[in-house]
DNA sequence: CGTCGGTCGTAC
DNA sequence: GACGTACGACCGACGT
């Protein structure tokens, strides 16, 4: 005899949270949130399918008090607000389940817990077994040799010995345990401190939450004092925590069976919802919805291309994808471009496929013949991803890029810096779409043997370079949705981030000229010098040994010559780091000094001398950086391939690389850059009178900061008190704790602690500022900029406290280092602007944070110099005025 | 032989 | 553990 179907009761409510949270926040193509509808309704079709046969209802809550909130007014009071995005998605879920014929159940009065407990013993009554489908370990109550629970997100079960394994104690004890521990979330008060470990271990100890209350006297310590100081609330929240399990319901397991769909409202909830897969399994729809499949045409004739084009005008704005032979936009080859127009479908064109046996390709010229009047016209908009490096290959080409956008890269960038693992169209697409769309390696393969795309079959290429067109199309539909929706992050992007990629495209492309000679000389000299310090390090060490290696080094320095080890690394290492084999010279060792000279020679030859050369590209005879505008959490560029913001500065070997930076003959480098820019926008952000004042003084600021803390006149300050409060300022902007400015200014942490203490009496607006900023990133999750540019701290609730730290010191930071970011972006824009307005004979060849470098014609120099300082000065509008430095000379480091 | 994590060092 | 944001060279373990 076939074993009675079990009885299968779903706790909606406790998925409706987790399925909105967990999930990509997926959208219609008009914005709408369908999330945790997909999530919700996704799981109920796999238990629906599951269970075929069993008696089911899916429990929500109802709206309004319950009798908790009798029993304890409080009870759930600390809910924070529901969010809008969640809160429209709750009709459609009830509507759908109802249509897929599940028996719903909100009972008023009630929560959906005890609606569930209710049923579960009614089942039990007539031993019949039960699932219950839930996310919220309260429900471990019901557990018992009948009852089961399943959490159908993490596909996981939990029977009565699972519960033991879990919480520690038997599902009769989770009333108790609960108990003790309280809910924060509910507002459920437990025994401070008391946590699962704590609580488990009494309930073992004593055995119910009677008996650690009778023998609440025993317990030792803090804990114990905790104990006794909750003893008289623990039997309401008990309470509380109890599912009911005898309500008077007016349904029983009779009347749960499935009832059949109705396959038409469901057909138009998926349409509505644009639920592709779920309307194909229902035999379509005759309205096709924006699709997840995409159409895909391979164009190689001009009159098919001429008609794309047409289309693209008449919608005023199409999606641009150009696919490349490699990485870098001065040298890679145009390889193919997918078109897009309408959600759900794609052209790509092959242009330089060049396998043996490639089929009919368009030719590139004709290619840009055709596309060349609608890719100048700004008034045909252009969605894509990257679309700088698209504006740079196309430059290279006769082609000025207008009307570019729409990208996504940066609509992700500003949506939410750190959100996604990066802002690859694959991350984006996978975190707003729930859909990464093809990988690359699976047309290319992978590691030596990866395919360039020009090597890849042209439907292959089509397939994939179309299909992401397509997925940037519809990104771009939900990202600009969050950015009109979010504070003023629409402006941000409109105003800074989507202007300024074609100022950097323009950068990127003019390049800088580098004398690779002198480079080459210096590499020389470098080498002489490395191999006499290696000699003399083999002398002092007894043996030859790898300089570079930090691991032989560890061995060579502590274990046979028996240094003391100072510091360990992250992973438990013996640290030879610069500071540490400092400490190790000054106390008299030679090799540590010898493995520190030699480190900073091998480090200028390796990632300078020797390498600037090969950057420098063969057409153009300058190098070409390449500036990432989507990398950088707080706002700031990057630069790589090759990195031209880390070239060094400080010492004079050093600075013999930046005279490498020349300006061809005729023309000069001006370098202009922000003098304590950071430290001024804190000023600003926190209003401070002291600090507005000294900078309005036009004073040194790290004398007037020494003054201040260590109580001298301004002329009295010496050249050690400066250093400290030097010291102190930039601990500040990085949210520096005592210890580390006291390792900075080998000090004691309680020296350095009264240095910062005396900073905040002095100026106690800093400290208002740094509260104040550190309580919004608790509230809000996130900071700002002056600009309304946004940080979201994702650790700053963490458990952790090294995480949480970390987050409050990043978000103490942000603000500063962000709106220093928005700032010099906006200089940028404007000395842009300059650049190609005025007639003068000057470009913007470097962005290095706080410092921009042009390469101008001898005769305009005092021209550009006025207008670029002025231009940078007038890029924010703060309480504090900004002051920009600029030096001019053939070479870079001559310019400062 | 390629990939990847760890360590170190350069900039602001 | 302890100072924010990056990029990249080198080493060495590990996998192919």
């Amino acid at each position: 005899m076939a074993a009675e179907k079990p009885l299968l009761l779903v706790d909606g409510s406790s998925y409706l949270f987790r399925a909105f949270h967990a999930l990509p926040d997926l959208r219609t193509l008009d914005g709408f949130p369908t999330g945790a509808i997909r999530g919700v309704i996704g799981m109920l079709r796999k238990l629906a399918a599951d269970f075929e046969g069993s008696p089911v209802a899916v429990v929500f809550d109802a709206s309004g008090p319950t009798f908790r909130n009798e029993m304890f007014p409080e009870y759930k009071a600390n809910r924070p607000r529901m969010a809008d995005d969640l809160r429209v998605q709750i009709q459609p879920i009830l509507d759908i389940i109802e249509a897929m014929g599940m028996p719903l159940l909100r009972v008023r009065g009630v929560e959906a817990d005890d609606v569930i407990g209710t049923l579960a013993a009614q089942a039990t009554r007539g031993a019949r077994r039960t699932v219950i489908s839930t996310g919220d370990k309260d429900m471990a109550q019901l557990v018992s040799d009948h009852v089961t629970l399943v959490n159908t997100m993490t596909e996981t079960a939990l029977d009565r010995d699972g519960v033991a394994e879990k919480y520690g104690v038997a599902p009769e004890q989770i009333v108790d345990y609960l108990a003790l521990m309280g809910d924060a979330i509910d507002n459920i008060p437990g025994v401070p401190k008391v946590g699962p470990k704590t609580a488990a271990k009494w309930l073992t100890q004593f055995g119910s939450l009677d008996e650690v209350i009778a023998h609440a006297g025993e317990v030792k310590g803090k804990i114990g004092d905790n104990l006794r100081a909750t003893v008289d609330q623990l039997p309401l929240s008990r309470r509380l925590t109890t599912i009911d399990c005898n309500l008077s319901l007016d349904v029983g397991i009779d009347d749960l069976a499935m009832n059949p769909a109705d396959e038409d409202k469901l057909r138009e909830y998926f349409v509505q919802y644009e639920f592709k897969p779920w309307l194909e399994e229902l035999g379509g729809g005759a309205e096709p919805p924006p699709s997840e499949t995409v159409e895909i045409e391979v164009v190689t004739d001009g009159d098919a291309l001429a008609r794309w084009f047409e289309r693209a005008r008449d919608a005023g704005s199409f999606t641009l994808s150009i696919e490349t032979s490699g990485e870098r936009f001065m040298t890679s080859r145009p390889v193919g471009v997918a078109l897009g127009v309408a959600a759900g479908e794609a052209a790509y064109v092959p242009v330089g496929h060049d396998y043996v046996g490639v089929p009919r390709q368009l030719d590139w010229t004709d290619f840009l013949a055709a596309a060349k009047p609608v890719l100048e016209d700004g008034s045909v908009a252009k969605t894509g991803h990257d679309l700088k490096t698209a504006m740079s290959i196309l430059a290279r080409y006769g082609v000025d890029l207008d009307g570019a956008d729409h990208d996504i890269m940066l609509e992700s960038y500003v949506v939410d810096s750190v959100g996604a693992r990066r802002h690859h169209l694959e991350d984006v697409a996978g975190k707003y779409l729930g859909d990464s769309g093809p990988a690359f390696e699976a047309i290319a393969g992978k590691g030596a043997k990866r395919l360039s795309m020009n090597a890849i079959d042209v439907d292959a290429a089509a397939g994939y370079a179309a299909t992401r067109a397509d997925l940037a199309t519809r990104l771009h539909a939900t990202l600009r949705t969050k950015l009109d929706d979010t504070g003023r992050l629409g402006q941000v992007y409109d105003d800074i981030d989507r202007p300024l990629l074609a100022v950097l495209s323009r950068v990127e492309r003019t390049g800088t000229l580098v004398d690779a000679g002198l480079l080459a000389e210096q590499s020389r000299e470098l080498a002489t010098r490395m191999g006499e310090l290696e000699e003399s390090a083999y002398e002092v060490a007894g043996e030859a040994f790898n300089l570079g290696s930090p691991k032989q080094l560890q061995e060579i320095l502590y274990d046979k010559l028996d240094l003391p080890a100072l510091k360990k690394t992250q992973t438990g290492q013996r640290s030879t780091a610069e500071p540490v084999l400092v400490e190790l010279a000054d106390k008299g060792h030679e090799l540590p000094r010898i493995i520190l000279d030699h480190r900073s020679l091998s480090k200028l030859k390796s990632t300078y001398t020797d390498s600037l050369p090969h950057e420098i590209n063969q057409a153009t005879g300058r190098i070409h950086t390449s500036y990432n505008q989507a990398v950088a959490a707080t706002g700031r560029l990057s630069s790589a391939d090759p990195n031209l913001q880390n070239i060094p500065i400080r010492t004079a070997e050093g600075r013999r690389i930046r005279q490498a930076f020349v300006a061809p003959p005729g023309k000069k480098l001006i370098a202009a850059d922000y003098s304590q820019i950071e430290l001024r926008i804190m000023a600003h952000l926190s209003g401070d009178e002291g600090l507005q004042r000294a900078f309005a003084a036009g004073e040194d600021i790290h004398r007037a900061t020494a003054a201040e803390v260590f109580g001298e006149e301004l002329d009295s300050v010496t050249d050690d008190q400066r250093r400290s409060a030097k010291a102190v300022n930039f601990g500040l902007i990085y949210g520096m704790s005592s210890f580390g400015l006291g390792q900075q200014l080998g000090v004691t942490r309680f020296v350095a602690q009264g240095y910062i203490d005396r900073y905040f009496e002095r100026f106690p607006g800093v400290r208002e500022f740094m509260d104040r900023v550190r309580a919004q990133a608790h509230a809000d999750g996130f900071v700002e900029t002056v600009f309304g540019r946004r940080l979201y701290l994702p650790d700053i609730g963490a458990r952790n406290h090294a995480r949480r730290q970390g987050a409050e010191r990043a978000a103490i930071n942000a603000p500063m280092q962000g709106t220093a970011a928005d700032i010099i972006k906006r200089a940028m824009l404007a000395v842009d602007d300059f650049c190609r307005d005025s007639g003068l004979d000057a470009a913007m060849i470097l962005q290095v944070h706080d410092e921009l470098v042009l390469e101008v014609a001898e005769d305009d120099v005092e021209a550009v110099t006025e207008e670029v300082t002025r231009r940078m000065r007038d890029a924010a509008d703060l309480t504090v005025e900004l002051v920009v430095d600029a030096g001019v000379g053939d070479n870079w480091d001559e310019a400062h």
